[in-house]
DNA sequence: TGTACATCAGTGAACGCGCGTTCACTGATGTAC
DNA sequence: TGTACATCAGTGAACGCGCGTTCACTGATGTAC
């Protein structure tokens, strides 16, 4: 039907930006070829004409999404958040919070993945293990006092909070999981 | 070919088993009926006259792994441990170590599963629910002073700092997640 | 500026494969006489 | 105790479906003259 240049690129954007918070969502075996084009507003035989594969569009998708969350925690690191708190507790309460555990879809990428990724391509899981070492390094210097190897300890808490918390069946247990994380984060 | 019924209750005795160490392994989506069937040295056929349908069979494997990981935790609870130890750091012990880095089959069904159980059957969350709430519950009594609110956080701790570990393709940054998380959890 | 044509983004049918499920069949078990 | 037969655990072929991948085709884009 005749399409530009600026409209393919525009649609692989618009498929990398879709699949990046399917993944996240409904995990990466749950990416569908078909599925990710057609929310994209085409048909799935143009995929190819965009990627090699479907294990190359899940590297795609998961880069924009880690990435996004890198820059995230970047922003927040800056300690720009509600007066009265500490760096530490700025950063931490981007992950411990309902809203997080409510979407996934436009989450911590490392929070919707890590259950999975020892099933995944080492591809994925090199690219999660990096952001693994940013976050902790970032939680380190918020914290200023601790070691980069305790705020692995943080890191650890926190996934593992968002992780149940949406596992879950019960709101209220999710809300105290969260709360009872943060506490055990912030008294250490 | 002539089986007796003897037979037939350890092949499914042997299919259930199998099939709990597979999805703690590999995850609930990678069992097959097939494979699981083969392990159990028998051909797919022969599933129907044990199971209703593959997702029954999913939840008697995860009833098998979950009731036994509570049935071991009832066990550490006693504080049985190596002397010198709390009760507290004798449980979390129990989880956070290298063994049970490495071999998920044999290990904790939460820590395996949680990371995909939002993804997973209503049943199979509220059975796992139900299993967030016992090993609070223990780690509170471990703990006596702690209430069973702040044991929640401890068991975010320990399902994320296996969770990540597993993921994480760098052996020694496995164990700096397990050493910071005992730490963590100890410190409380 | 206008025309002819090559390019190429996207379409939709088709292929191959794996997997859950079904089913007709086999043959030892174990009960009835 | 021995024989006849119903039961039923297990076999293996087949079905249907979804999904990743391929490919011949379409028609607007955008370049060459």
């Amino acid at each position: 039907m005749g399409y530009s240049q600026a409209q393919k690129a525009e649609s692989r954007q618009r498929v990398v930006e879709n699949a990046s918070r399917q993944i996240r969502e409904h995990g990466i075996g749950a990416l569908g070829v078909a599925d990710c084009m057609r929310s994209a507003g085409l048909t799935h035989g143009a995929f190819y004409g965009h990627f090699s594969s479907r294990d190359a569009l899940i590297l795609e998708a998961l880069e924009h999404a880690v990435s996004q969350s890198e820059k995230r925690i970047a922003f927040h690191a800056t300690g720009s958040g509600k007066r009265g708190e500490t760096p530490l507790q700025s950063i931490v309460e981007v992950f411990l919070n309902v809203r997080h555990v409510k979407n996934p879809g436009n989450g911590c990428a490392l929070c919707a993945l890590a259950g999975g990724a020892r099933h995944a391509n080492p591809d994925v899981r090199e690219r999660l293990t990096g952001y693994v070492r940013k976050l902790a390094s970032k939680i380190a210097q918020a914290a200023s006092s601790d070691s980069k190897d305790a705020a692995l300890g943080i890191v650890a808490t926190i996934v593992g909070a968002i992780a149940l918390a949406r596992a879950v069946d019960d709101d209220k247990l999710a809300k105290s999981i969260l709360s009872a994380s943060l506490a055990l984060v912030m008294r250490s």
